[in-house]
DNA sequence: TCGTGTGAACGAATTCACAGCG
DNA sequence: CGCTGTGAATTCGTTCACACGA
């Protein structure tokens, strides 16, 4: 089933269910129920029901849906059943901290390029690969066929990597900088930007209570 | 003006704005158009101009918006118009990338205290603060008055954190730790989780060109 | 009977389009 | 005339409610 066209949050729930399914898979649970899978991921059972309707019939009338079955199937709908190639452009603290964060690898994608342009960081040995010189990035891209990029750079340097990266080949880029990449239609572009999430921090408590 | 309800992503955008205002009063531009906002930061004008009117009028009809008292402005919508108090649990890298980060205390956000557990990091001296032992966290939430609370830990380990957080006198929390907090209602809580951001890129580059 | 799958109803957010003011 | 401010139209996402199959 090849579906229309999918909001990005029903993407994102559709992780979350993923990890929901993992629990209950881990505790030996064979059959969930929309309302199972929506009380613990904190939505309605029928936006789940929805959701996943999109991309065909997985649950049983009256039952609900086979763990084992729909965790493999939300696998492969998120592209999850195959390993992602990953370069890392940002040898700052905040590069070393998703290099390291087992999360990633866990779901399937390995960094397998580290690239900055401080000589001082260029050599460094990170767990089993060595920071690379942005100047290599272009033959590391291709010779490795990085797929995903993460910009992990200042503001300044963003737009110009992220150039560099889709001269390279890479198809998608999630930017942890503060700016907004002009990228072309056909790069798949997410952006996490931690200022903003602490401002949205802000506004809330300075607008609740009417104050 | 006290605007009703404010959508999510319109509270988002005004952070941008915000920094695209940065931008054109540093180049010495005295007024905006939506359409020179909405152009940098990637929106239509009919949006920015619906944003900003619903905290007010601040535009000229003709001529645009005064760069620098929407600057003031926005800055006051979004409580960017005084410090904060933040606490940061979790010492782990994440933790001190996101301590040793500009962008936050730039923005007004001081993190004032840093929790961890492990007693190989408690008693560290990160820049002027020292890591204190978890046990310690109500008194010295109470005792400086923190507001915020940044959750960086295992994912095992953010609910404890953050019912001590919540019991402390935090009013809002931003959570990087994988996993589905309950928090009361009148807590702020916002999640940063990087395993959705790469999974949307996966789902995103599987489903383009009918693959 | 129970819980899925889904059209239909609803609501929220974005875009349109134009009146009105500088 | 140019650009804001805003109701109206539209699009998009969520929720409802019920027919249907296990």
């Amino acid at each position: 089933m090849r579906p229309a066209k999918i909001s990005e949050s029903a993407v994102r729930r559709l992780s979350l269910y993923l990890r929901v399914l993992d629990a209950f898979e881990l505790v030996g649970k064979t059959t969930v129920s929309s309302g199972d899978l929506a009380e613990v991921g904190g939505m309605t059972p029928a936006q789940v029901r929805k959701d996943l309707s999109h991309f065909g019939s997985f649950g049983k009338r009256g039952l609900g849906y086979p763990v084992s079955e729909l965790r493999e199937r939300v696998t492969e709908i998120l592209g999850l059943g195959r390993r992602w190639r990953v370069g890392l452009v940002g040898a700052g603290k905040l590069g070393a901290a998703l290099f390291f964060y087992d999360g990633f690898r866990g779901q399937g994608f390995d960094v397998v390029g580290v690239f900055d342009n401080d000589t001082g960081k260029i050599g460094q040995r990170w767990g089993r690969l060595v920071v690379e010189d942005i100047e290599s990035m272009d033959r590391v891209v291709r010779a490795t066929r990085i797929e995903m990029g993460i910009i992990v750079t200042p503001a300044l340097s963003a737009q110009p990597v992220a150039d560099l990266l889709i001269a390279a080949g890479v198809e998608a880029i999630l930017n942890f900088a503060p700016t907004r990449l002009r990228v072309p239609p056909e790069i798949t572009l997410r952006n996490v930007n931690l200022e903003i999430e602490v401002e949205s921090l802000a506004f809330a408590l300075t607008h609740e209570n009417g104050v």
